[in-house]
RNA sequence: GGGGCACUAGCUCAAUGGAUAGAGUCGCAGACUUCGAAUCUGUCGGUUGGGGGUUCGAAUCCCUCGUGCCUCACCA
């Protein structure tokens, strides 16, 4: 397939001489309005350099470029130089090697040897897995994809939140008011309940709180009866959580918790106080970041514990002296911008150079309607629930439509399960937004229901011709490009030809969005095409021709998809 | 109070410093005897929070003000 904007870069460099091809590529753009091209330059910024009027420095370079037989127009307007592909030709390209590539269509081997982790999801034991986590589990998933999309080795870790002075209350708690059954039953919920009567019990008698710092001593200590305990309600905790990464088709290569690096510490500390860079203050030990315009990160506690900063000090440390990564990405709320920008510039402090390759990706905030989400306070929309009810409407949809589907509780997931993911894929993730039921469980307009219907659509439209038809569809028997030359042809084929550099964009930018709005684009870009013209007609020649477009239309979005973290049902 | 983020159509959101700021949704008007109407077509809708500045060109960069959210030492 040609690379047509890389193409344009070489003509363009090759006589002007002033710039590099990087600054061309970055020049050249789509215009706004495709009437006036497929790519454009503009040449304003050339006036200086060439000291030439840009409208006359457009004209040059258009006559330059005119000529190519890959464009059927070349021409300056104003300051700008438009270029029009030459369609035929690149319709049978682009349909050639989307059908050629299938399920491999969008993907490269950009990253071929180098290591990526991407840390998400992350929940605390012993406490619900509410609508909340939905933000880190959905976008970190979607951004591990993209980038093994790319060809990048990568590790998927799952930093439960498995540790601290909480779990000391926990075991406290359950040795006063607990019941096995009741936590086996339903583990989240009753060990909520008693970590939540813990503090209530707690406020009348500040006792507890020595016994359960005492206890959570002991667990560090290694104390067996203690730390039974604990793993007991870890596994139990896991296991729940493991229901809902079921619904979502989601998978870790470790869960490496907090708890994992609870001996990896001391040598941190250590290490601060040989660079001089820990001060005593007030009993508890600091790191000044006052030169750095932050305010001054909390290693040790007076009583001489640690916190997550240096948990994640020492986690950052392990993997790259286990993993050897080339990125190390923190998919984990905004509100925890400080912490990470503290302990990032810590770990340079210390002289580890690679400090540089860790990221963190923030999102925005998820509030209800009533406000902000509180356990506590019972202000909380289980994900499973979400999950469950997204499910069940689209069963009641899809019984109303009466769609033969081979299995309705399938596809039902597919499609439920796909439109919690994809709303929650749709926005730029720095945004906050209040959940909403009615949002939720709206499946018209710009909604992951609307991409898999266009899906099921085209495979539709593919099972209507006979299959002797497709095969020789997808040998491009009997191809014409003039058969899918019209405008609404051309647009899908030019949305199916830019994905692969969509994906590369989402993955650059960590913004899975981005892929989301071009797997709409296409969909829509489909159905145009769909009630514009028709596909399955008697003219065998434009038959194949346009089912040839159909399965390029439907691998395109099958697999974009498939990177969301979310399946295409042939039929629903 | 310090720091950060956000503010675009009634609502939810797009827009690598580029041409006339686009979608969806809502409202209104249409399209199923023709490949699936979870669809499509048309229409209505804008002082890009206010004000300055930089630039040939600003929703986008800089300054300033406003509003909202997050965060700022023994939770994570």
């Amino acid at each position: 397939m040609i690379n047509y904007k890389d193409m344009i870069a070489d003509i363009i460099v090759e006589n002007v001489s002033d710039l590099t091809k990087e600054d061309v590529l970055g020049m050249i753009e789509v215009p706004s309005d495709e009437k006036m091209g497929d790519y454009a330059f503009p040449c304003f910024r050339l006036a200086k350099v060439l000291r030439k009027a840009p409208p006359l420095i457009a004209k040059d370079i258009a006559a330059k470029i005119e000529g190519n037989e890959v464009f059927e127009k070349v021409e300056s307007v104003n300051a700008y130089v438009n270029m029009y592909i030459s369609r035929g030709n690149f319709a049978k390209e682009l349909v050639k090697e989307v059908i050629e590539q299938k399920e491999d269509f969008g993907k490269s081997n950009l990253g071929a040897g180098k290591k990526v982790i991407v840390e998400f999801s992350s929940p605390n034991i012993a406490k619900p897995f509410h609508i909340g986590h939905i933000r880190s589990t959905v976008i970190g998933n979607a951004i591990y994809k993209l980038y093994d999309c790319l060809g990048y080795e990568t590790i998927r870790i799952n930093h439960l939140g498995d540790y601290g002075t909480q779990f000391g209350k926990m075991i406290c708690a359950y040795r006063r008011w607990g019941n096995k059954e009741d936590v086996i039953k339903e583990p989240i919920k009753t060990l909520l309940q008693y970590y939540t009567k813990f503090h209530v019990e707690a406020e009348n008698d500040p006792s507890l709180d020595q016994e359960a710092r005492d206890i959570f001593t002991k667990l560090e200590n290694g104390s067996p009866e203690e730390m039974e305990l604990w793993q007991w309600f870890r596994d139990e905790s896991l296991k729940e959580f493991t229901v809902v990464y079921d619904m979502l088709g989601i998978e870790f290569d470790s869960y490496a918790g907090e708890s994992f690096y609870s001996d990896k510490m001391d040598r941190f500390v250590n290490e601060l106080k040989d660079k001089k860079l820990l001060q005593e203050s007030n009993g508890a030990n600091i790191v000044d970041l006052e030169p750095y315009g932050m305010s001054p990160a909390l290693i040790t506690k007076s009583d001489g514990s640690t916190l997550y900063i240096t948990r994640d000090i020492a986690a950052a440390v392990y993997r790259k002296e286990h993993y050897d990564f080339y990125k190390n990405i923190y998919v984990v709320a905004s509100q925890q911008n400080l912490h990470f920008q503290q302990w990032f510039k810590i770990v340079e402090l210390l002289g580890y150079e690679w400090a540089k390759d860790c990221v963190h990706i923030p999102f925005g905030l998820v509030s209800l309607e009533d406000g902000t989400m509180s356990t506590r306070q019972g202000r909380v929309v289980f994900l499973e629930d979400v999950l469950n009810r997204a499910v069940n409407q689209t069963m009641e949809i899809i019984r109303e439509k009466g769609v033969a589907t081979d299995d309705i509780e399938a596809t039902a997931k597919q499609v439920g399960i796909g439109a919690v993911v994809f709303q929650e894929l749709s926005n730029n993730r720095i945004k906050d937004y209040t959940f909403s039921w009615d949002k939720v469980l709206n499946f018209e307009g710009e909604t992951g229901p609307y991409v898999q219907y266009t899906h099921a659509r085209a495979a539709s439209v593919l099972r209507k011709a006979s299959e002797e038809s497709v095969a020789k569809a997808a040998k491009l028997e009997m191809f014409n490009p003039e058969f899918i030359s019209s405008d609404s042809a051309y647009e899908l084929a030019k949305l199916i030809y830019k994905m692969p550099d969509v994906i590369k964009e989402a993955a650059e930018k960590y913004e899975p969005s981005i892929l989301t709005r071009h797997i709409i684009n296409i969909a829509q870009g489909f159905n145009r095409f769909y009630h514009h013209e028709h596909v399955n007609v008697e003219n065998e020649s434009e038959k194949l021709t346009k089912l040839a477009l159909v399965i390029s239309a439907k691998t395109a979005i099958k697999n974009g998809l498939a990177l969301l973290g979310m399946s295409a049902p042939e039929k629903m």
